[in-house]
DNA sequence: CTGGGGAACTGACATTTATCATAGAATAGG
DNA sequence: CCTATTCTATGATAAATGTCAGTTCCCCAG
Protein backbone atom coordinates (compact mmCIF):
# COMPACT_ATOMS: atom_id res chain seq x y z
CA UNK A 1 0.00 0.00 0.00
CA UNK A 2 1.22 3.34 -0.82
CA UNK A 3 1.90 6.12 1.44
CA UNK A 4 -1.03 7.83 0.53
CA UNK A 5 -3.11 5.46 0.00
CA UNK A 6 -2.46 4.16 3.82
CA UNK A 7 -2.79 7.91 5.03
CA UNK A 8 -6.33 7.87 3.23
CA UNK A 9 -6.79 4.43 4.95
CA UNK A 10 -6.42 5.40 8.39
CA UNK A 11 -8.69 8.87 7.41
CA UNK A 12 -11.73 7.03 7.63
CA UNK A 13 -14.16 6.63 10.40
CA UNK A 14 -14.39 2.65 9.65
CA UNK A 15 -10.56 2.36 10.62
CA UNK A 16 -9.86 5.18 12.73
CA UNK A 17 -9.15 3.59 16.12
CA UNK A 18 -9.80 6.55 18.02
CA UNK A 19 -13.52 5.71 17.83
CA UNK A 20 -12.39 2.77 20.40
CA UNK A 21 -13.03 5.35 22.95
CA UNK A 22 -15.90 6.52 21.98
CA UNK A 23 -19.75 5.81 21.51
CA UNK A 24 -19.02 5.71 17.83
CA UNK A 25 -17.76 2.47 18.51
CA UNK A 26 -21.74 0.96 18.34
CA UNK A 27 -22.48 2.27 14.77
CA UNK A 28 -23.04 -0.07 12.11
CA UNK A 29 -20.22 0.02 9.14
CA UNK A 30 -22.69 1.47 7.45
CA UNK A 31 -23.46 4.39 9.25
CA UNK A 32 -19.30 5.04 9.91
CA UNK A 33 -19.50 5.10 6.23
CA UNK A 34 -22.15 7.62 5.71
CA UNK A 35 -19.88 10.10 8.84
CA UNK A 36 -16.72 9.63 7.43
CA UNK A 37 -17.76 10.74 4.18
CA UNK A 38 -19.79 14.14 6.04
CA UNK A 39 -16.46 14.02 8.75
CA UNK A 40 -14.48 17.43 7.97
CA UNK A 41 -11.08 17.13 9.68
CA UNK A 42 -9.86 20.96 11.00
CA UNK A 43 -6.43 21.81 12.43
CA UNK A 44 -6.54 24.26 15.37
CA UNK A 45 -3.54 26.13 17.01
CA UNK A 46 -3.01 26.15 20.61
CA UNK A 47 -4.95 29.15 22.14
CA UNK A 48 -7.37 29.10 19.32
CA UNK A 49 -11.15 28.82 20.36
CA UNK A 50 -13.39 25.81 18.90
CA UNK A 51 -16.29 27.22 19.76
CA UNK A 52 -17.80 29.83 22.03
CA UNK A 53 -20.80 29.87 24.84
CA UNK A 54 -24.10 30.00 23.44
CA UNK A 55 -22.94 28.97 19.87
CA UNK A 56 -25.29 26.90 17.94
CA UNK A 57 -23.05 23.96 17.08
CA UNK A 58 -24.02 21.89 13.69
CA UNK A 59 -22.43 18.88 14.59
CA UNK A 60 -20.03 17.44 17.28
CA UNK A 61 -16.14 17.32 17.23
CA UNK A 62 -14.15 13.92 17.60
CA UNK A 63 -10.78 14.80 19.47
CA UNK A 64 -7.95 12.72 17.17
CA UNK A 65 -4.83 14.27 19.17
CA UNK A 66 -4.56 17.34 21.22
CA UNK A 67 -6.24 18.56 24.38
CA UNK A 68 -8.85 21.42 24.40
CA UNK A 69 -10.32 23.25 27.59
CA UNK A 70 -14.40 23.49 27.49
CA UNK A 71 -15.12 26.36 29.92
CA UNK A 72 -17.97 28.39 30.94
CA UNK A 73 -17.89 32.11 31.79
CA UNK A 74 -19.07 33.46 35.04
CA UNK A 75 -20.53 36.70 35.76
CA UNK A 76 -18.32 37.90 37.61
CA UNK A 77 -15.91 37.37 34.74
CA UNK A 78 -13.61 34.75 35.51
CA UNK A 79 -13.51 31.20 33.31
CA UNK A 80 -14.87 27.92 34.46
CA UNK A 81 -12.69 25.50 33.23
CA UNK A 82 -15.38 22.10 33.70
CA UNK A 83 -13.53 19.47 31.47
CA UNK A 84 -10.49 18.78 29.31
CA UNK A 85 -11.04 16.89 26.36
CA UNK A 86 -8.63 14.35 24.79
CA UNK A 87 -8.18 12.09 22.54
CA UNK A 88 -11.15 10.01 21.80
CA UNK A 89 -13.45 12.06 23.25
CA UNK A 90 -16.29 13.68 21.68
CA UNK A 91 -17.34 17.74 22.06
CA UNK A 92 -20.50 18.91 21.73
CA UNK A 93 -22.84 16.10 21.72
CA UNK A 94 -24.93 17.40 25.03
CA UNK A 95 -25.97 20.39 22.57
CA UNK A 96 -26.82 18.38 19.61
CA UNK A 97 -28.72 15.99 21.51
CA UNK A 98 -30.71 18.21 23.72
CA UNK A 99 -30.87 20.47 20.23
CA UNK A 100 -29.96 23.93 22.07
CA UNK A 101 -27.09 26.29 22.31
CA UNK A 102 -23.77 25.46 23.93
CA UNK A 103 -23.33 26.34 27.15
CA UNK A 104 -19.62 25.94 27.29
CA UNK A 105 -16.47 27.32 25.14
CA UNK A 106 -14.17 25.51 23.22
CA UNK A 107 -10.44 26.21 23.19
CA UNK A 108 -7.91 24.47 22.68
CA UNK A 109 -4.81 23.98 25.35
CA UNK A 110 -2.28 22.29 22.85
CA UNK A 111 -2.18 21.78 19.03
CA UNK A 112 -5.14 19.85 17.98
CA UNK A 113 -6.64 17.96 15.24
CA UNK A 114 -10.04 16.95 15.48
CA UNK A 115 -12.82 15.74 13.25
CA UNK A 116 -16.14 17.45 13.04
CA UNK A 117 -19.41 15.45 12.36
CA UNK A 118 -22.54 17.03 11.07
CA UNK A 119 -25.57 16.59 13.02
CA UNK A 120 -27.23 15.33 10.64
CA UNK A 121 -24.96 11.94 10.66
CA UNK A 122 -25.32 12.11 14.51
CA UNK A 123 -29.42 12.82 14.65
CA UNK A 124 -29.82 9.36 11.86
CA UNK A 125 -27.82 7.00 13.96
CA UNK A 126 -29.76 8.28 16.95
CA UNK A 127 -33.10 7.58 15.52
CA UNK A 128 -32.26 4.58 13.52
CA UNK A 129 -29.46 2.70 16.12
CA UNK A 130 -30.87 1.50 19.07
CA UNK A 131 -27.19 0.51 20.22
CA UNK A 132 -25.21 3.89 19.53
CA UNK A 133 -28.32 5.66 21.83
CA UNK A 134 -28.07 3.29 24.22
CA UNK A 135 -24.00 3.56 24.44
CA UNK A 136 -24.03 7.66 24.19
CA UNK A 137 -26.80 7.29 26.64
CA UNK A 138 -24.26 5.86 28.92
CA UNK A 139 -21.88 7.41 28.39
CA UNK A 140 -23.83 10.47 29.36
CA UNK A 141 -24.76 9.13 33.04
CA UNK A 142 -20.99 8.47 33.54
CA UNK A 143 -19.96 11.95 33.10
CA UNK A 144 -23.18 12.81 34.97
CA UNK A 145 -21.59 10.79 38.20
CA UNK A 146 -18.49 12.70 37.13
CA UNK A 147 -20.31 16.00 37.58
CA UNK A 148 -21.46 14.89 40.84
CA UNK A 149 -18.58 14.32 42.15
CA UNK A 150 -16.51 17.50 40.91
CA UNK A 151 -20.05 19.45 42.53
CA UNK A 152 -19.08 17.99 45.75
CA UNK A 153 -15.39 18.82 45.38
CA UNK A 154 -15.74 22.07 44.51
CA UNK A 155 -18.32 22.41 47.68
CA UNK A 156 -16.67 20.74 50.12
CA UNK A 157 -12.72 20.90 49.53
CA UNK A 158 -10.57 23.47 50.28
CA UNK A 159 -8.33 24.94 47.22
CA UNK A 160 -5.59 23.40 48.47
CA UNK A 161 -6.85 19.77 48.53
CA UNK A 162 -8.34 20.71 44.77
CA UNK A 163 -5.08 21.29 43.09
CA UNK A 164 -3.50 18.17 44.90
CA UNK A 165 -6.49 16.78 42.81
CA UNK A 166 -6.11 18.55 40.03
CA UNK A 167 -2.58 17.07 39.70
CA UNK A 168 -3.15 13.96 40.29
CA UNK A 169 -6.08 14.14 37.70
CA UNK A 170 -3.33 15.57 35.04
CA UNK A 171 -1.34 12.54 35.68
CA UNK A 172 -3.76 9.89 35.75
CA UNK A 173 -5.38 11.53 32.46
CA UNK A 174 -2.84 12.83 30.47
CA UNK A 175 0.15 11.08 31.56
CA UNK A 176 3.68 11.37 32.25
CA UNK A 177 6.89 11.74 30.55
CA UNK A 178 9.69 9.33 31.10
CA UNK A 179 11.05 11.98 33.78
CA UNK A 180 7.69 12.19 35.70
CA UNK A 181 6.38 15.53 34.21
CA UNK A 182 3.01 15.62 32.71
CA UNK A 183 2.23 15.18 29.42
CA UNK A 184 0.17 18.43 29.12
CA UNK A 185 1.34 21.81 30.67
CA UNK A 186 -1.22 23.94 31.78
CA UNK A 187 -0.87 27.58 32.95
CA UNK A 188 -1.00 28.43 36.06
CA UNK A 189 -4.22 30.29 35.10
CA UNK A 190 -5.59 27.69 33.23
CA UNK A 191 -5.07 25.22 36.47
CA UNK A 192 -6.95 28.21 38.75
CA UNK A 193 -9.49 27.92 36.12
CA UNK A 194 -9.74 24.17 36.70
CA UNK A 195 -10.25 24.37 40.29
CA UNK A 196 -11.90 27.43 40.55
CA UNK A 197 -10.06 30.15 42.72
CA UNK A 198 -7.63 33.24 42.09
CA UNK A 199 -4.55 32.34 39.71
CA UNK A 200 -2.74 34.08 42.60
CA UNK A 201 -3.88 31.38 45.02
CA UNK A 202 -3.19 28.72 42.75
CA UNK A 203 0.10 30.12 42.44
CA UNK A 204 1.13 30.12 45.99
CA UNK A 205 -0.40 26.58 46.68
CA UNK A 206 1.87 25.60 43.71
CA UNK A 207 4.89 27.23 45.38
CA UNK A 208 4.59 25.66 48.70
CA UNK A 209 3.59 21.75 46.91
CA UNK A 210 7.07 22.89 45.30
CA UNK A 211 8.95 23.61 48.68
CA UNK A 212 7.25 20.44 50.61
CA UNK A 213 8.38 18.26 48.05
CA UNK A 214 4.95 17.16 46.70
CA UNK A 215 5.58 17.95 42.80
CA UNK A 216 8.56 18.91 41.12
CA UNK A 217 9.19 21.49 37.96
CA UNK A 218 11.04 21.86 35.43
CA UNK A 219 11.12 25.06 33.20
CA UNK A 220 7.34 25.14 32.32
CA UNK A 221 6.41 21.66 33.33
CA UNK A 222 5.28 20.17 36.19
CA UNK A 223 5.61 16.45 37.69
CA UNK A 224 4.52 14.51 40.81
CA UNK A 225 7.16 14.26 43.28
CA UNK A 226 5.61 12.53 45.70
CA UNK A 227 2.04 10.95 45.00
CA UNK A 228 1.48 9.50 48.24
CA UNK A 229 1.73 12.62 50.03
CA UNK A 230 -0.17 14.16 47.47
CA UNK A 231 -2.74 12.11 47.52
CA UNK A 232 -2.61 12.68 51.54
CA UNK A 233 -3.16 16.56 50.84
CA UNK A 234 -6.08 15.88 48.33
CA UNK A 235 -7.83 13.78 51.38
CA UNK A 236 -7.07 16.49 53.26
CA UNK A 237 -4.77 15.16 55.78
CA UNK B 1 -67.29 4.50 38.50
CA UNK B 2 -66.70 3.71 42.51
CA UNK B 3 -64.01 5.40 44.23
CA UNK B 4 -62.45 1.68 44.57
CA UNK B 5 -62.36 1.49 40.64
CA UNK B 6 -61.33 5.34 39.88
CA UNK B 7 -58.41 4.60 42.66
CA UNK B 8 -57.62 1.65 40.28
CA UNK B 9 -57.64 3.40 37.67
CA UNK B 10 -55.01 6.11 38.95
CA UNK B 11 -52.97 3.65 40.25
CA UNK B 12 -52.63 2.09 36.25
CA UNK B 13 -49.00 4.23 34.70
CA UNK B 14 -51.13 4.42 31.26
CA UNK B 15 -53.14 6.45 33.11
CA UNK B 16 -50.67 8.55 35.49
CA UNK B 17 -50.27 12.22 34.73
CA UNK B 18 -47.78 12.34 36.60
CA UNK B 19 -45.76 10.48 33.83
CA UNK B 20 -46.58 13.39 31.17
CA UNK B 21 -43.66 14.94 32.94
CA UNK B 22 -40.84 12.51 32.46
CA UNK B 23 -39.20 10.54 30.18
CA UNK B 24 -41.92 7.94 30.76
CA UNK B 25 -43.99 9.59 28.37
CA UNK B 26 -42.44 8.06 25.53
CA UNK B 27 -43.36 4.32 26.08
CA UNK B 28 -45.70 2.74 24.24
CA UNK B 29 -48.89 1.99 25.70
CA UNK B 30 -47.45 -1.92 25.91
CA UNK B 31 -44.66 -1.04 27.94
CA UNK B 32 -46.57 1.30 30.19
CA UNK B 33 -49.13 -1.59 30.85
CA UNK B 34 -45.88 -3.93 31.40
CA UNK B 35 -44.59 -1.22 33.82
CA UNK B 36 -47.47 -0.62 35.75
CA UNK B 37 -47.63 -4.44 36.49
CA UNK B 38 -44.70 -4.61 37.77
CA UNK B 39 -44.26 -1.58 39.74
CA UNK B 40 -44.76 -1.23 43.39
CA UNK B 41 -46.19 2.05 45.54
CA UNK B 42 -44.29 3.19 48.28
CA UNK B 43 -44.97 5.53 50.69
CA UNK B 44 -41.93 7.21 52.48
CA UNK B 45 -42.47 9.53 55.74
CA UNK B 46 -39.83 13.14 55.90
CA UNK B 47 -36.61 11.88 57.65
CA UNK B 48 -36.73 7.97 55.96
CA UNK B 49 -33.90 7.17 54.03
CA UNK B 50 -34.79 5.80 50.08
CA UNK B 51 -31.04 4.05 49.18
CA UNK B 52 -27.67 5.09 50.35
CA UNK B 53 -24.83 5.79 48.68
CA UNK B 54 -23.25 2.59 47.77
CA UNK B 55 -26.34 0.84 47.16
CA UNK B 56 -27.18 -1.36 44.15
CA UNK B 57 -30.73 0.12 42.54
CA UNK B 58 -32.98 -2.78 41.28
CA UNK B 59 -34.62 0.02 39.73
CA UNK B 60 -35.76 3.41 39.70
CA UNK B 61 -38.34 5.78 41.66
CA UNK B 62 -41.29 7.98 39.76
CA UNK B 63 -42.18 10.59 42.52
CA UNK B 64 -46.10 10.98 42.74
CA UNK B 65 -45.73 13.18 45.61
CA UNK B 66 -42.67 15.26 47.89
CA UNK B 67 -39.53 15.80 47.83
CA UNK B 68 -36.37 13.98 48.09
CA UNK B 69 -32.78 15.36 48.56
CA UNK B 70 -30.04 13.29 46.76
CA UNK B 71 -27.00 13.72 48.42
CA UNK B 72 -23.58 12.53 48.81
CA UNK B 73 -21.35 12.56 51.59
CA UNK B 74 -17.86 14.42 51.40
CA UNK B 75 -14.43 12.91 53.05
CA UNK B 76 -14.80 16.05 55.67
CA UNK B 77 -18.73 14.53 56.89
CA UNK B 78 -20.28 16.62 55.31
CA UNK B 79 -23.41 15.65 53.19
CA UNK B 80 -23.83 17.70 50.08
CA UNK B 81 -27.17 17.87 48.39
CA UNK B 82 -27.04 17.61 44.92
CA UNK B 83 -30.18 17.53 43.78
CA UNK B 84 -34.00 17.76 45.03
CA UNK B 85 -36.47 15.48 43.15
CA UNK B 86 -39.64 16.35 43.11
CA UNK B 87 -43.38 15.30 41.04
CA UNK B 88 -42.71 13.59 37.81
CA UNK B 89 -38.95 13.48 38.83
CA UNK B 90 -37.43 9.87 38.05
CA UNK B 91 -34.85 8.72 40.82
CA UNK B 92 -32.24 6.23 39.84
CA UNK B 93 -32.33 6.38 36.27
CA UNK B 94 -28.75 6.86 36.07
CA UNK B 95 -27.61 3.80 38.14
CA UNK B 96 -29.74 1.78 36.80
CA UNK B 97 -28.54 2.99 33.02
CA UNK B 98 -24.87 2.69 33.81
CA UNK B 99 -25.37 -0.73 35.82
CA UNK B 100 -23.48 1.19 38.61
CA UNK B 101 -24.35 1.87 42.49
CA UNK B 102 -25.50 4.31 43.63
CA UNK B 103 -23.46 7.62 44.21
CA UNK B 104 -25.70 9.21 45.67
CA UNK B 105 -28.11 8.69 48.69
CA UNK B 106 -31.60 9.61 48.74
CA UNK B 107 -34.62 10.74 51.71
CA UNK B 108 -37.11 12.36 51.67
CA UNK B 109 -37.13 16.19 53.04
CA UNK B 110 -41.39 16.09 53.15
CA UNK B 111 -43.72 12.74 52.92
CA UNK B 112 -43.37 10.82 50.10
CA UNK B 113 -45.52 8.65 47.60
CA UNK B 114 -43.31 6.99 45.10
CA UNK B 115 -43.39 4.08 42.36
CA UNK B 116 -40.74 1.72 42.00
CA UNK B 117 -40.43 0.50 38.73
CA UNK B 118 -37.74 -2.67 38.78
CA UNK B 119 -35.39 -2.17 36.12
CA UNK B 120 -35.96 -4.93 33.86
CA UNK B 121 -38.97 -3.18 32.44
CA UNK B 122 -36.55 0.28 31.82
CA UNK B 123 -33.76 -1.70 30.45
CA UNK B 124 -36.67 -3.99 28.03
CA UNK B 125 -38.16 -0.42 27.00
CA UNK B 126 -34.29 1.15 26.59
CA UNK B 127 -33.45 -1.76 24.29
CA UNK B 128 -36.47 -2.11 22.02
CA UNK B 129 -38.13 1.25 22.00
CA UNK B 130 -35.45 4.13 19.95
CA UNK B 131 -38.19 6.66 21.11
CA UNK B 132 -38.04 5.97 25.08
CA UNK B 133 -34.30 6.10 24.75
CA UNK B 134 -33.65 8.96 22.95
CA UNK B 135 -35.87 10.78 25.04
CA UNK B 136 -33.94 9.48 28.22
CA UNK B 137 -30.86 10.66 26.49
CA UNK B 138 -32.47 14.47 26.11
CA UNK B 139 -33.08 14.34 29.40
CA UNK B 140 -29.58 13.25 30.67
CA UNK B 141 -28.06 16.07 28.50
CA UNK B 142 -30.42 18.45 29.83
CA UNK B 143 -29.35 17.50 33.48
CA UNK B 144 -25.75 17.17 32.50
CA UNK B 145 -25.87 21.11 31.69
CA UNK B 146 -27.31 22.12 34.56
CA UNK B 147 -24.71 19.95 36.45
CA UNK B 148 -22.07 22.46 34.77
CA UNK B 149 -24.35 25.43 36.20
CA UNK B 150 -24.28 24.43 39.26
CA UNK B 151 -20.13 23.79 39.28
CA UNK B 152 -19.81 26.94 38.00
CA UNK B 153 -22.27 28.85 40.61
CA UNK B 154 -20.31 26.71 43.25
CA UNK B 155 -16.49 27.63 42.26
CA UNK B 156 -17.10 31.29 41.56
CA UNK B 157 -20.10 32.52 43.49
CA UNK B 158 -20.01 33.30 46.99
CA UNK B 159 -22.49 31.85 50.24
CA UNK B 160 -24.61 34.67 50.24
CA UNK B 161 -24.78 34.80 46.01
CA UNK B 162 -25.37 30.83 46.73
CA UNK B 163 -28.30 31.61 49.03
CA UNK B 164 -29.85 34.23 47.53
CA UNK B 165 -30.35 31.58 44.54
CA UNK B 166 -31.11 28.56 46.66
CA UNK B 167 -34.18 31.04 47.26
CA UNK B 168 -35.02 31.70 43.86
CA UNK B 169 -34.56 28.27 42.92
CA UNK B 170 -37.10 27.12 46.08
CA UNK B 171 -39.31 29.27 44.57
CA UNK B 172 -39.39 28.21 41.12
CA UNK B 173 -39.06 24.85 41.27
CA UNK B 174 -41.54 24.22 43.76
CA UNK B 175 -44.06 27.52 44.41
CA UNK B 176 -45.28 29.41 47.33
CA UNK B 177 -48.28 28.88 49.28
CA UNK B 178 -51.11 32.12 48.93
CA UNK B 179 -49.24 34.11 51.36
CA UNK B 180 -45.70 33.76 49.65
CA UNK B 181 -44.00 31.47 51.10
CA UNK B 182 -42.70 28.44 50.13
CA UNK B 183 -43.93 25.34 49.52
CA UNK B 184 -40.88 23.29 50.67
CA UNK B 185 -39.55 23.94 53.94
CA UNK B 186 -35.83 23.19 54.52
CA UNK B 187 -34.04 23.24 57.53
CA UNK B 188 -31.00 25.36 58.00
CA UNK B 189 -28.95 22.80 57.74
CA UNK B 190 -30.05 21.43 54.63
CA UNK B 191 -30.00 24.68 53.05
CA UNK B 192 -26.12 24.90 54.18
CA UNK B 193 -25.68 21.65 52.31
CA UNK B 194 -27.79 22.68 49.34
CA UNK B 195 -25.07 25.54 48.62
CA UNK B 196 -22.40 24.11 50.21
CA UNK B 197 -21.28 25.98 53.35
CA UNK B 198 -21.21 25.70 57.48
CA UNK B 199 -24.73 25.63 58.50
CA UNK B 200 -24.00 28.34 60.92
CA UNK B 201 -22.56 30.25 58.16
CA UNK B 202 -26.09 29.48 56.45
CA UNK B 203 -28.07 30.92 59.09
CA UNK B 204 -25.89 34.04 59.62
CA UNK B 205 -26.43 35.00 55.93
CA UNK B 206 -30.29 33.83 56.16
CA UNK B 207 -30.45 36.50 59.35
CA UNK B 208 -28.92 38.69 57.27
CA UNK B 209 -31.57 38.75 54.26
CA UNK B 210 -34.00 38.85 56.61
CA UNK B 211 -32.86 41.99 58.12
CA UNK B 212 -32.62 43.68 54.84
CA UNK B 213 -35.82 42.53 53.92
CA UNK B 214 -34.85 39.93 51.00
CA UNK B 215 -36.48 37.58 52.52
CA UNK B 216 -38.96 37.04 55.27
CA UNK B 217 -39.86 34.15 58.09
CA UNK B 218 -43.07 33.01 59.26
CA UNK B 219 -42.79 30.14 62.18
CA UNK B 220 -40.56 27.72 60.30
CA UNK B 221 -41.60 29.03 57.02
CA UNK B 222 -39.49 31.35 54.91
CA UNK B 223 -40.24 33.32 51.72
CA UNK B 224 -39.03 35.90 49.36
CA UNK B 225 -39.96 39.35 50.29
CA UNK B 226 -38.18 40.97 47.74
CA UNK B 227 -37.51 39.43 44.23
CA UNK B 228 -35.60 41.80 42.45
CA UNK B 229 -33.19 42.56 45.17
CA UNK B 230 -32.35 39.02 46.29
CA UNK B 231 -31.78 38.66 42.10
CA UNK B 232 -29.44 41.13 42.91
CA UNK B 233 -27.50 39.47 45.54
CA UNK B 234 -28.01 36.10 43.51
CA UNK B 235 -26.10 38.35 40.79
CA UNK B 236 -23.25 39.86 43.06
CA UNK B 237 -24.69 43.28 43.29
C1' DC C 1 21.12 40.63 20.97
C1' DT C 2 17.55 43.28 22.96
C1' DG C 3 13.44 45.53 24.32
C1' DG C 4 8.55 44.70 25.11
C1' DG C 5 4.98 41.95 26.94
C1' DG C 6 2.96 38.31 29.09
C1' DA C 7 3.43 34.91 32.60
C1' DA C 8 5.03 33.72 37.10
C1' DC C 9 5.82 35.19 41.51
C1' DT C 10 5.63 37.71 46.15
C1' DG C 11 3.95 40.80 49.80
C1' DA C 12 0.44 43.29 52.28
C1' DC C 13 -4.00 43.63 53.30
C1' DA C 14 -9.15 43.04 53.14
C1' DT C 15 -12.79 39.97 53.04
C1' DT C 16 -15.02 35.77 53.39
C1' DT C 17 -15.87 31.65 55.59
C1' DA C 18 -15.19 27.98 59.07
C1' DT C 19 -14.88 26.66 63.70
C1' DC C 20 -15.79 26.59 68.53
C1' DA C 21 -18.56 27.89 72.25
C1' DT C 22 -22.77 29.02 74.16
C1' DA C 23 -27.57 30.17 74.71
C1' DG C 24 -32.42 30.62 73.60
C1' DA C 25 -36.50 28.65 70.95
C1' DA C 26 -39.10 25.04 69.26
C1' DT C 27 -40.61 20.41 69.24
C1' DA C 28 -41.51 15.60 70.15
C1' DG C 29 -42.37 11.97 73.38
C1' DG C 30 -43.59 10.48 77.73
C1' DC D 1 -47.60 19.59 81.02
C1' DC D 2 -42.82 18.77 81.49
C1' DT D 3 -38.27 17.54 79.87
C1' DA D 4 -34.88 16.02 76.68
C1' DT D 5 -33.38 16.87 72.34
C1' DT D 6 -32.90 19.08 68.22
C1' DC D 7 -32.93 23.36 65.69
C1' DT D 8 -31.87 28.16 65.40
C1' DA D 9 -29.22 31.94 66.63
C1' DT D 10 -25.15 34.84 67.86
C1' DG D 11 -20.41 36.09 69.37
C1' DA D 12 -15.49 35.55 69.21
C1' DT D 13 -11.81 34.02 66.81
C1' DA D 14 -8.96 31.62 63.49
C1' DA D 15 -8.13 30.13 58.98
C1' DA D 16 -8.69 30.37 54.12
C1' DT D 17 -9.05 32.95 50.14
C1' DG D 18 -9.37 37.12 47.23
C1' DT D 19 -7.55 41.50 45.76
C1' DC D 20 -4.31 44.94 44.62
C1' DA D 21 0.24 46.36 43.78
C1' DG D 22 4.55 45.68 42.37
C1' DT D 23 8.70 42.76 40.86
C1' DT D 24 11.11 39.34 38.35
C1' DC D 25 11.54 36.07 34.82
C1' DC D 26 11.39 34.40 30.32
C1' DC D 27 10.35 34.17 25.55
C1' DC D 28 10.00 35.94 21.13
C1' DA D 29 9.61 39.42 17.46
C1' DG D 30 12.23 42.77 15.53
Amino acid sequence: MSGKAKKMEESRCENCIIRQFNSLRAMSKEELKKVSDSKVTRVIKKGEALFDEGDKLNGVYCVRNGVSKLSKLSPNGKDQIVKLASKGQVIGQRSVIAEESTNLSAEAVSDMELCFIPKESINSALSNNPNFTLEVLRHMAHDLKEADDVIVNMSQKTVKQRIAEAFLYLKNNFGEDEDGYFTLTLSREDIANVVGTATESAIRIISEFKKKGLIKASGKKLGIADERKLQEMADGF
